[in-house]
DNA sequence: CGGTCTACTGAACGTGCGGTCAGTCAATCA
DNA sequence: TGATTGACTGACCGCACGTTCAGTAGACCG
C-alpha cells in the first residue's frame, strides 16, 4: 500500500517530535549534559518510550543529526550546484547556510558537538562512521567546486581543499556570532563581508573589480 | 626566601607532570571520556594524589588549559604587537600559532573542547568564567589590531570583529587539518595561503601587489 | 633507633546516568 | 461486552565515574 496507515503517521509524528525535543535539550544543556530523562520530559513522553523508537542514546543523537543535516545539505546544494558565476553561487551558499541556522538555532550546538569526536570509545566509532564522513564530504564537495572554478578562471589557483576549510570554518564562526548576538546585523551584510573579503582581499586598494 | 625549597620544586614538578598527563589523555580520548583514573595512571600516581594538587576535575582541566593558553598567548602576542607592517605581523602570528600547535599536539583536543560549553551546569559556569572570556579576549585583541591597521590604511575598512573571527577560525581549521594529516605540507606554504588569500583575495586577477 | 610527620595510596562510597521490563490501560476486535 | 493487543510508563538495575579518607610506608628528627 502506497498510502500511509494511521499508525505510520502517528509513529512518524512521534519520531519527529522526539527529535525536535532532542535538539532543544542539546541546545539548552549541551551534548554531554543532555540526558534521556530530560529529552523525554521535553518531548512529553516517558523515558522508556524513547527506546521504542531509537535503540539507544547514540542512535537518537545520530538520527537527529542526520535528519537536520540532510535539510541543510539540500538547501546548500541547490545554491552550490546552480548554473551561475562562482561568486554568485558562493554568496547564495553562505546566505542559505545563515538562513538555515537562524531558522534552526537549536541545531547549532549539536552541529558543533559532533565535529569533535567525544564520549565513549563506541560513541567515537559511531561518530567516525557517520558524522565525520558527512563533514568531510561537505569540504570535499566545496573543494571540487572551487577547483572547477579555478580551471574556469573564476578563482585564482591555490589548494582548493585548504581554501574550502578556510571558507567553511570562517563562515561558521560568523554564524555562531550571529546566533549569540541578540540583534545581529542584516543577513546580507555579513554575507557580503565574507564574499567581498575573500574575493577582493582585505588589503586596502582601489576597487579593482566591479562588485556588482 | 627567594629561592625555592626542595619541597616546592618537587611539588611544581608533580603539578606539571599531572597537567601533561591530563593533556595526553584528553588528546587520546577526548574531553568527555578522559577519566581521573586514566589521568592518574598516565601520570604514574594514584587517583587520590590528583586531589592533593587540584580541588576537583574541573580545576585540573581549567588550570591545564590556562597554562597552555598562556604559552600560546605569549608567542602570538610577540608577533602581533611587534613594530612591522600588518601583513608581516599577520604572517608571523599565524606561523607562531601553527608552530605552537605542532609542538603541542596534545593541547589541541582540549582547546577545541573548551570552546563549546559542555558538561554539567557547574562546569558550564566555570567555563563561562574562564575559558570563554579568554577566547573572546583573543578575538577582541585581533579586532583592535585590525581596526588600527584600517586607520593606518593597511587594511580595507570593514567590520574588524567579523574579520577577526573569519581569520582565527579559518586558520584554526587549517591547523586541525595539518595535525590530522600524517605529512602536512611545509608550514610556510599554508601560512602563505592564508595570508595571500585574505590580503589579495581569491578572485583570479593579475597580481596587483608585490607579494614579497 | 623509636617516634612523628606527611605525601601518597586505592578500596569504598555516593551519585547520576543509560538502559530494562513487568505492569497499565485505552483502543480494537469478535 | 469481555478478551486481546500493544503502545506507553516509570520504578528499578547495574555500572562507571568523581570524590573521600583511613591506612601505609618512607623520610626526617631528636
Amino acid at each position: 500500500m502506497a498510502t500511509k496507515s494511521k499508525e505510520e503517521v502517528v509513529q512518524e509524528f512521534r519520531i519527529q517530535s522526539i527529535q525536535e525535543a532532542t535538539m532543544r535539550v542539546i541546545a539548552r544543556k549541551g551534548m554531554a549534559a543532555a540526558t534521556m530523562q530530560e529529552i523525554a520530559e521535553e518531548a512529553g513522553v516517558a523515558k522508556g518510550t524513547l527506546y521504542l523508537y531509537f535503540r539507544d542514546r547514540d542512535e537518537l543523537v545520530e538520527k537527529t543529526f542526520e535528519n537536520a543535516m540532510t535539510q541543510l545539505h539540500d538547501r546548500v546544494d541547490e545554491a552550490l550546484l546552480a548554473e551561475a558565476p562562482f561568486e554568485e553561487r558562493l554568496r547564495n551558499v553562505i546566505a542559505a547556510k545563515f538562513r538555515f541556522f537562524e531558522e534552526n538555532r537549536e541545531f547549532f550546538r549539536l552541529y558543533m558537538s559532533l565535529r569533535i569526536p567525544e564520549g565513549s570509545p563506541s560513541q567515537q566509532r559511531r561518530q567516525k562512521r557517520t558524522c565525520q564522513p558527512q563533514y568531510k564530504a561537505r569540504i570535499d564537495q566545496l573543494a571540487d567546486v572551487l577547483r572547477e572554478a579555478m580551471t574556469r578562471g573564476e578563482v585564482r589557483e591555490m589548494d582548493p581543499r585548504r581554501l574550502a576549510l578556510l571558507l567553511i570554518e570562517g563562515s561558521n564562526a560568523i554564524v555562531i556570532e550571529r546566533i549569540m548576538e541578540e540583534s545581529a546585523p542584516p543577513l546580507a551584510e555579513d554575507v557580503e563581508l565574507i564574499v567581498s573579503a575573500l574575493f577582493d582581499g582585505i588589503a586596502a586598494r582601489k576597487p579593482k573589480r566591479s562588485t556588482h
